[in-house]
DNA sequence: CGCTATTTGTTCAGTGGTTGAATTATTTGG
DNA sequence: CCAAATAATTCAACCACTGAACAAATAGCG
């Protein structure tokens, strides 16, 4: 049951040790509560003079270090517990949304060591005077890292909309972006991070799929499978299966907003008819609401929303339960085909989760087969509004963890 | 991109020789013409000599043989072309369906090298009766293999319903069958298979998971992502992604049958409205196109169908564009998620998929927003009716490709 | 026919990394 | 203060890969 795939690439003589250092740092990562050589060495199988080699390692590299010996705990000799680096490696985090900037540091221990939003309005600037802005941040970030003895080994940007291979922004509607080149506009003067093997120094992703592995690391340990959902102005969705993202054969994973509620439904900007954009997208509900005319930033009207749903508003109550009905359809064929266990909501979806979650599990204890069986989780996500930019620091330093090879080669 | 997950389990001194044979082998498998020693480390990054010495315990263990000298081709010493064995480890693959059984052999290069069907209207018998019987072809399949030289080292048994991890099937609707412990009614007197570690004597899988392995392993080389609707009277889906099946939280993935086409239609007896079954269900299809009170078995009454159509029938004609409409809606909802680019139609519906084709493409074209950028192939099963006991046999052979250890390993 | 160029496959000393057992280090309990 | 217990390190042995030299087998050419 387990990668029945073939093997990708050869193992040369030194990619033994390589892959034991990934080993035993996933199990300093995984535990929890610091562990000791030898209690690596049961879990992993290797011996002790292994471990111990390996360890020496990892500490000369700062990925490791040793934690506080603990007060007391039985007879012998006591043991030195390993524990994640905060002095070491961390990755940083980036977020162009419609109303905000966004940058955070994240360390190896998955700590959000430093965090900045940059409220404001960025449909009216270009592409590059907003990457201006953001890079300025980037840049406090960056300062305010090595204050703290950390070094940026990779960064990560979020965008709300379509991104390539190369890190081209196909397309953000609501940014009004089309075939922008982000790492020449944002890291044209000096790199960002340091050069590190095996890190890119800069990935631009979606952001519904980087939000969806910030949820991923915020979540207990374990190869989960769940959806989470970041309802903005448009629907996207990142794809947790097994305990990695989804991303689709061309990248492009996530598209539930437009998946089908009623072929004959209202006409949607996609060409379709009847998606579950045009009933549950951020428009639809504050049309729905009677807080259509208002103009306000997406954020506010939400907040907004928020408020006159819990003050009892019939309209504001009746527009949450119809677009929560028409999301639960969505997520309820979702949930028959890809039997997931757990379903986030993010982004715009979570301040309005009490309202939303009630008509969405009905939907899905009517609809999905297997709900009698085991019960499908939908909760709000763990991580807050900017949860994109924690996400992609996140996935810097989970590479490094992963394969810390390239990080102990690096000549500094 | 590849591999971002945290590795499993720690490496022994001998996975190294282990990681390598697989490959190695790999490499044999994927190979279009009988590769060389030489081709072989120029292509895998090992060096010659490594090469030699893994060719030959692969040599020695029977996975792989020297092919018959080519004519000619250029300077120097001639090459020594190295194929899959064809006498060595072979799959047994094994089908219970509503109106027949079926059991198969599939050797290390995906041959199928035994193959019979036992038609028989299954549902009066009992499931200890039905499996004594399967055992019975079992026996004479295993016979032909031994005869051949092959020796069966695992079998893999699709079944149309819900099984669960220890093999007991939880519940297969059109069998009538319910928590059925088939490992302990098939294999009960002696195993059906030779003992190699880390190879499962005996795998009972959902039909469609193991329909779609079969699809996988039939088409070329790659890690392709697609969906494999297999649409007898319940509609099921394999769901292969990145090259590998997935299976879900529980197991229990590919409830297709059960999406939501209009959240107010028809009553489904899973309790929802409007699910697909209800529109593309075999009984829902032979009722529109008029023959439902026939009662003739499924199979035939599906070749009916494609009869009346191929002959312009217009009843015929319009239940099936219906039919592929409703399966279009769905289908582009899944795309949109998934971001695939191969719909395979099987099971029932490849002899119907000339008429269902038009209507799923006209669908996915209105609805998935890139299928402008980037086509998505929709196509009948390569593999014809009894797809699933091969891919179950292939799955095994896939097994031990990718794995090679436990057969050299081995006592014989 | 014999020689050279060329490519394949094997042999062998060398090396990196793990193994297993012995040894050292550090604490608790009597 | 010593024995028991557990943690971590040291060291010779071993396994598998590396690199280079070598043997094998063929085509081309005079």
């Amino acid at each position: 049951m387990t990668r029945p795939d073939a093997p990708p690439g050869a193992v040369r003589q030194g990619s033994l040790r390589e892959w034991n250092l990934a080993v035993v740092l996933g199990r300093i990562a995984a535990a929890d509560r610091p562990p000791s050589r030898a209690e690596l060495a049961a879990g992993t199988g290797l011996t002790r003079a292994t471990v111990s080699a390996v360890v020496e390692d990892l500490l000369a590299g700062r990925l490791v270090a040793e934690a506080e010996p603990t007060p007391r705990t039985g007879a012998g000799r006591p043991s030195r517990g390993l524990v994640l680096a905060t002095d070491g490696p961390a990755g940083l985090g980036l977020e162009v949304n419609v109303d905000y900037l966004a940058a955070c540091v994240v360390d190896l221990a998955g700590r959000v060591r430093h965090h900045t939003v940059h409220r404001a309005d960025l449909r009216p600037l270009s592409p590059a005077e907003a990457l201006a802005r953001l890079a300025d941040l980037a840049a406090h970030a960056r300062a305010d890292a090595s204050r703290a003895g950390l070094t940026l080994a990779g960064a990560a940007l979020a965008v709300p909309g379509l991104v390539d291979d190369a890190g081209l922004v196909r397309l953000a509607p609501n940014l009004g972006w089309r075939d922008v080149p982000v790492p020449a506009l944002l890291g044209g003067k000096a790199p960002l991070t340091a050069h590190v093997d095996g890190i890119a120094p800069l990935v631009v992703d979606n952001e519904a799929n980087l939000a969806a592995l910030g949820e991923l690391h915020a979540g207990p340990a374990g190869r989960p499978s769940f959806l989470h959902i970041s309802g903005e102005v448009g629907i996207g969705a990142g794809i947790v299966l097994d305990g990695a993202l989804f991303r689709g054969a061309r990248g492009w994973s996530g598209e539930i907003g437009h998946i089908p509620i009623r072929p004959d439904g209202p006409p949607c900007r996609c060409g379709g008819r009847g998606c579950l954009e045009t009933y549950t997208g951020q428009e639809a509900i504050l049309a729905a609401a009677g807080l259509a005319g208002a103009d306000l930033p997406a954020d506010t009207a939400t907040t907004r929303l928020a408020e006159l749903a819990g003050a009892g508003d019939p309209a504001a109550l009746r527009a949450l339960a119809g677009a929560g009905t028409a999301l639960g359809v969505a997520v309820a064929g979702v949930v028959n085909l890809l039997d997931l266990d757990t379903v986030v909501l993010g982004g715009g979806y979570a301040p309005l989760a009490p309202w939303l979650r009630p008509p969405v599990l009905t939907e899905i204890s009517r609809r999905v087969l297997t709900a009698a069986w085991s019960p499908v989780v939908v909760r709000p996500a763990a991580l807050g509004a900017a949860a994109a930019a924690v996400g992609g620091a996140g996935s810097v330093v989970r590479r490094i963890l992963a394969r810390p090879g390239g990080w102990l080669a690096r000549p500094g």
